[in-house]
DNA sequence: ATGTGC
């Protein structure tokens, strides 16, 4: 593909073929190479052709080749526009939350850590196709997770509603409609609720290594030297199961519109099209239920920490500084114009003042979550008014560099144990995390700072890994 | 990502 250098880190996609609009990459000079070693830019070109995308389609530094648009792709069209399920992604509204603490990390010995470890996992099942523990009272409240997402969960005693009021979309996107859902996806997903899940998904107990602006650091109630815990998690197979069911049944759909699709994983429809209603209303079902599983997932750490360490809760904090999503389409004002933003491995970053901040965060911008691999550092950032170019976005990680697949073939045991040097983690066997090694991923140092240069975002605080839980059979 | 290949 040619890619045209348009500034320091900045790169455009001409238009090209059958292109509407152009793209924008955002990428290092050591980047590049990465960006240019798979799919990605021809799924980005891809997504350009879409009727009512709007200019440009956005290529975040951490981009790899996905199913339909690239994951680190953002992609906003306008209301005449259509919808994908393959740009919002299998799992719908996978995102990160950070919970605070009032502890120090350096009062946890590597025994105490390892049985706070042990206590979530009690409490949190990990793993593929694992089933909630709570699973009497989430089959319960099903339609109401779907409905009103976080809220629903905190009604029945899984959390606070000051919670909530740190969430993105305060854990709730309007819209949701369960008769647009399959009895397939309904089944696996009223079973699945408080549940982690497998890959790249995790909990992890970390320590803010950094502050890099102590005054909005504050004001998220960070210091260096904190104990923090980070969820990573979404919909399960929930999600999944809807998105497999629209972008299948969006093939046949488009043509009814004339959309001539670019790719099948773009399977989309008019965003107005009976097709299209159907899979906003399903997809905003996933989001909600993501937004309640994560918040499940709070009042079990929550849980595991006062037993584990025989305090009370408002000693130990443990409070929402913010929770994210990383996959997902939303109506928003940008520039005067109401849009759907897709965003498939990108997360919000809003300016200071901003209307659309949560009013706790108005006057500093909501906290952007960016997790590293499990090696290395996660970030909390915030947006600038530059980000606007972006539909304020940025990058969601650190963007994978080898396939699960390459990974197994190329990362030995002894480089995966070096790379986690010091860093505890719950897995036995190799085998069940060598795709998730840190070499896998690219640095997450390098991928924050092509936007920082850029001046599209600002660091707050960096978070290093203590102690990390992923999926386990 | 995923009851992990159609």
């Amino acid at each position: 593909m040619k890619l045209e250098q348009v500034g320091f880190n900045r790169y455009r996609l001409p238009r090209q073929g059958k292109m509407r609009v152009s793209g924008l990459v955002y990428a290092s000079p050591a980047l590049l190479e990465h960006v240019r070693g798979d799919n990605s830019l021809q799924q980005l070109a891809h997504a350009a052709q879409l009727p009512g995308v709007v200019e440009p389609v956005l290529g975040m530094p951490d981009i790899h080749e996905g199913f339909g648009l690239p994951i680190g792709g953002v992609m906003a069209v306008s209301e005449e526009g259509v919808i994908s399920a393959g740009a919002v992604g299998m799992d719908i509204n996978c995102g990160v939350r950070l919970l605070r603490t009032e502890l120090s990390a350096d009062s946890f010995d590597r025994p105490l850590l390892r049985k706070l470890m042990t206590e979530v996992e009690a409490l949190v099942p990990t793993g593929v196709g694992k089933k909630g523990l709570h699973r009497g009272i989430t089959a319960r409240i099903f339609e109401e997770v779907v409905y009103q997402g976080a809220t629903a969960v905190v009604k029945a005693g899984f959390g606070c509603p000051e919670d909530i009021e740190r969430i993105e979309e305060n854990g709730c996107l309007p819209g949701a409609d369960l008769a647009e859902v399959s009895r397939e996806a309904i089944k696996r997903g009223s079973e699945q609720l408080g549940t982690l899940g497998g890959g790249n998904h995790f909990i992890e107990l970390q320590r803010v290594d950094k502050v890099f602006d102590p005054e909005v650091a504050e004001r998220f109630g960070l210091f260096e030297g904190q104990l923090t815990v980070m969820i990573h998690t979404g919909s399960r197979g929930f999600g999944h199961q809807i998105c497999t069911d629209y972008s299948k049944g969006h093939i046949p759909a488009a043509p009814r519109y004339g959309i001539e699709l670019p790719s099948k994983g773009l399977a989309c429809a008019p965003i107005d099209s009976a097709e299209g209603r159907s899979y906003y209303a399903a997809m905003a079902c996933a989001v909600n239920y993501a937004f309640a599983n994560r918040q499940i997932i709070t009042a079990d750490i929550r849980q595991a920490f006062v037993q584990v360490l025989g305090l009370r809760l408002e000693d130990i904090g443990l409070q929402v500084v913010y929770d994210v999503a990383h996959n997902i389409a939303k109506w928003e004002e940008h520039g005067g114009r109401r849009l759907l933003v897709h965003r498939k491995g990108a997360t919000r970053a809003l300016p200071p003042g901003h209307p659309a901040n949560p009013p706790v965060y108005r006057g500093t911008g909501h906290p952007a979550l960016v997790p590293g691999s499990m090696g290395t550092a996660s970030y909390v950032l915030v947006g600038t008014d530059l980000a606007a170019e972006s539909f304020f976005s940025v990058n969601h990680g650190a963007g994978r560099t080898l396939s699960r697949s390459a990974a197994e073939r190329s990362i030995t045991k002894e480089e995966f144990e070096a790379s986690m040097g010091e860093i505890l983690y719950n897995t036995r066997n190799f085998r069940d995390v060598v795709d998730e090694a840190p070499q896998a991923y690219k640095d997450i140092e390098e991928v924050v700072d092509t936007l920082v240069e850029i001046g599209l975002t600002r660091k707050i605080a960096r978070m290093m890994p203590m102690a990390v839980i992923k999926g386990k059979d």
